[in-house]
DNA sequence: TTGAAAGCGCTAACAG
DNA sequence: CTGTTAGCGCTTTCAA
């Protein structure tokens, strides 16, 4: 099979006896060209197998159609879980910018890595960025429009959609956990906005008089690490255990079998992120709900707001349900 | 703050006080200039912010570095353990083509949306394609290269990376079927490659004196379709179910429960694809073991080469191991 | 060692 | 109604 050089404009052109003005019209559209003219073009072009050259198109203007999503690594080495919440943004995500003719690019979350990779983005939707995130930093030198969903507490300028983390832990906890509760709030992995939330509801309900809270800082989701933290906590008097996220309240269920106490009944066990699996096994466990699937939709309505240059793209919270369950019932 | 205009190769040239062509060899490192020049156009172009613009650069020829990334939708309204599947290919593949500066776009599996699209794709992987999958034709039509994980069968020419089902599951039969059992299949959904492998692993185990087999198609995925099938296969004498994958199994386990059947004293149960689900709950689920993310990076290897215009491409069968699990134990 | 100029494929002014 | 032409930003001969 001969490898011919792709038709182009020009070729549609010479074979149709036109210019390359008219073959362009007529096939997009515009300029009100005779029928006669234009079904003959198009006849020719389609018998040429002629494909636009979407780059060419891209190069006079407005970009090519291209939104990226850069999702930062989970906290500890992510399966389970975070796949579920992770693929729910992607697809939503990628949903919503399909119907509007964009197409999603999946970005990987370290700069150097973007540096090599030279693509024509309208816009970018970050995951969970960190802390002083260098890569909004990334986008943001190169004027690429930015979005996130969870929010870089370090930037204030920054457009974001998140979870209303703190408020849904609060009333989590409110519910659940009977006041002068000596709580624990049991941490892992980097600091991204959700957990800096859920710490600051808790913080919030122990200020109002709800009880004690004391933060414990596990140094990773394996067994024996998660064993000593919550042995610490324990140690302390805490009756309630409140986990950052639904792995570690899972692993927190276990060590707490294996110890011996009962959930709930000696301990009550929270998690500030629900997922399926909590709703599973011998102990179902409370907790408050993120919405991972509607906030890819804002977050890509936004973000293409943002692309046709509307200039009153907001941040919003997107406020949260609870979950409760054997863990922790309602008081 | 102003909006302006971006600075291209003609303002960096400007600037230095050189012509354009200095500029760009100066910034890509061809041609031998002095270094004093190259330094001196890098930080200006550093200083004025300068981005090459991919699209014009990709506008001279060769792509700009995109892959596509294709999945067809699961069977039934797939949720669950397609979801972890689907996302250890997309994440496999999409880290090898970023290892060789290519980056992963995902694509709907629809062929309206992507006529939308006008994207310039180097190649393309579609996942789990169907059976005479227009969507493998709409890239041929474009000449975009394409790599296939799972095969479309009624497609000789393609090139394809796949598990051996008919093998894996031939094995997984033979492991834990006696001779002469009726072995009842349940397949639902669209016709995909391992169905069809499946099937005719089962087949060959039977033709081979193995039993008897009969192929029973589900209407879906709904409790009440599962039990309908099940309870036909049953009445059929059938004392093994084989079913076409994990929901699927995971269903008529229950289904089998309910009926009072006890698993695997009166029926044993197999799955042609395994997942994490089918070794949790009350009895563990025997299976094939599919492997999706050695599949996405042999696939990823592959499609970079033909892009490259390696010409010995060819497709891959990948071996498949057996899970044995309480619903049929080694004989 | 450097610069001018010719495209890459397409669209949008501007003429005819 | 249709054709000519001038770019879009960059790379790449080919001269100077």
């Amino acid at each position: 099979m001969l490898k011919m050089r792709k038709t182009t404009i020009k070729g549609v052109a010479a074979a149709a006896g036109v210019s390359v003005t008219t073959v362009s019209d007529a096939l997009s559209g515009k300029g009100r060209l005779p029928d006669a003219t234009r079904e003959k073009v198009q006849a020719i072009a389609n018998q040429l197998g002629y494909r636009p050259s979407a780059i060419a198109r891209g190069l006079r203007g407005s970009g090519i159609g291209l939104v990226g999503i850069c999702i930062a690594p989970a906290g500890g080495g992510g399966a389970l879980t975070d796949v579920s919440y992770w693929a729910a943004i992607v697809t939503h995500a990628s949903q919503a910018f399909l119907s509007d003719g964009h197409a999603a690019v999946l970005l990987p979350h370290d700069v150097g890595l973007l540096e090599t990779l030279h693509i024509p983005l309208d816009g970018v939707i970050v995951v969970d960025p960190l802390e002083r995130d260098p890569v909004l930093t990334f986008f943001e030198d190169r004027n690429i429009r930015c979005l996130t969903i969870g929010r870089d507490v370090s930037k204030t300028e920054s457009i974001w959609v998140d979870d209303d983390t703190a408020t849904g832990v609060r009333r989590l906890i409110e519910a659940t956990i009977s006041p002068g509760t000596k709580l624990a709030f049991l941490r892992v992995g980097p600091i991204k906005s959700y957990v800096t939330d859920a710490i600051s509801g808790a913080r919030s309900w122990a200020a109002d008089g709800g009880g004690t809270l004391s933060i414990h800082q596990c140094a990773g989701l394996e067994s024996e690490h998660v064993a000593h933290t919550v042995r610490e906590a324990v140690h302390e008097g805490a009756t309630a255990i409140l986990t950052q996220n639904d792995r570690l309240a899972l692993r927190v269920r276990d060590v707490l079998q294996a110890m011996g106490r009962d959930v709930p009944g000696d301990v009550r066990l929270l998690s500030a992120a629900d997922a399926m699996e909590l709703g599973q096994g011998p102990v179902g466990i409370s907790a408050a709900r993120p919405h991972p699937a509607r906030l890819a939709e804002m977050a890509a309505a936004k973000l293409l707001d943002m692309i046709r240059g509307q200039p009153d793209v907001a941040s919003t919270m997107s406020p949260m349900e609870v979950s409760i369950r054997e863990s922790a019932p309602l008081l």
